[in-house]
DNA sequence: GCTAAAACCTACAGTCACTAGAGCTTCAAG
DNA sequence: CTTGAAGCTCTAGTGACTGTAGGTTTTAGC
């Protein structure tokens, strides 16, 4: 893995994900176009491998890529304030919170539609049963913009 | 909320969703054409209201149309095995369960990041550091394909 | 130097489940 | 009969990619 002159497979390779994923990252600006061979085709160094990988992991981490748009120019103001990182740390941290406890209910409510399931026979079937009837459910479990 | 005729924009307030929702349902062949008045307006009983009220609800259950379509399948076929739904119903309850646990993964990784962000400089940054370096992870927290 | 295969290129369409808008028509109340 | 809300169709856009077609470049072996 000779971080010179990396070809856009092997850096693809190298953070784990596919090559057109790079290529639409260049596209639509988060990362610098690479520089090209003399056949027009991409070559990587270390610095692009760096903020892929800052990419990825903020993806990995659910932040939109808006806000790793923004991550990455905040890296560049080396003295500016880290407040406005926290604060999109934070907010994605409120987002992953109302996910996980939507998520819990209808897990929940999964569980009860399963467990409750005694007829084998389609008209008795608590899963259709509960589907088609939000009153046999528990807990609400109504989705307010934490569906993506 | 009287069931006979409805219009399109009185459905879509009982069942809680938007018209252009019913219209696309209609589109892709999940909901039955609905009948029409001589102005070619849609008017709605209350059987489309039942199955709607169904397809809302397995959406706020997190079911692909897909698994909705096939469930609809089933609730028709009074009298055939409740095995199927109960499948479909419990891969559901695993993709669920699947995101629950990365989602608390990343939620951990946030807290920490933001726990231990004590510069107030770009350069003292846990947020982007943590970012930036993967190692820092304590857990591992990669998207296996239950992102969505 | 030559050949073959792997990897690369661009450009565009498709995914999922909607949502938004333009531009027009119909309905219901007064 | 008028008026304004609500309806209609059609098309395009969203986010974050993924897939495909059809062509070009690179690289390894001989």
């Amino acid at each position: 893995m000779s971080d010179v002159a990396m070809p856009i497979g092997q850096l693809a390779r190298s953070v784990g994900c596919n090559v057109q994923t790079i290529r639409y990252y260049e596209q639509i600006g988060l990362l610098p176009p690479a520089r090209r061979t003399a056949g027009a085709q991409r070559r990587y160094g270390a610095a692009h491998r760096q903020k892929l990988t800052f990419i990825r992991h903020a993806r990995e981490l659910g932040f939109p890529l808006p806000a790793i748009r923004e991550l990455l120019a905040l890296v560049h103001e080396q003295d500016s304030d880290c407040a406005r990182a926290d604060g999109i740390a934070r907010r994605q941290l409120e987002a992953v919170n109302r996910r996980v406890a939507m998520l819990m209910s209808l897990r929940t409510e999964l569980e009860r539609m399963l467990m409750h399931d005694h007829g084998n026979r389609i008209r008795d079937c608590r899963v259709l049963a509960t589907l088609a009837d939000h009153r046999l459910c528990i807990e609400t479990h109504h989705a307010d913009s934490a569906d993506s």
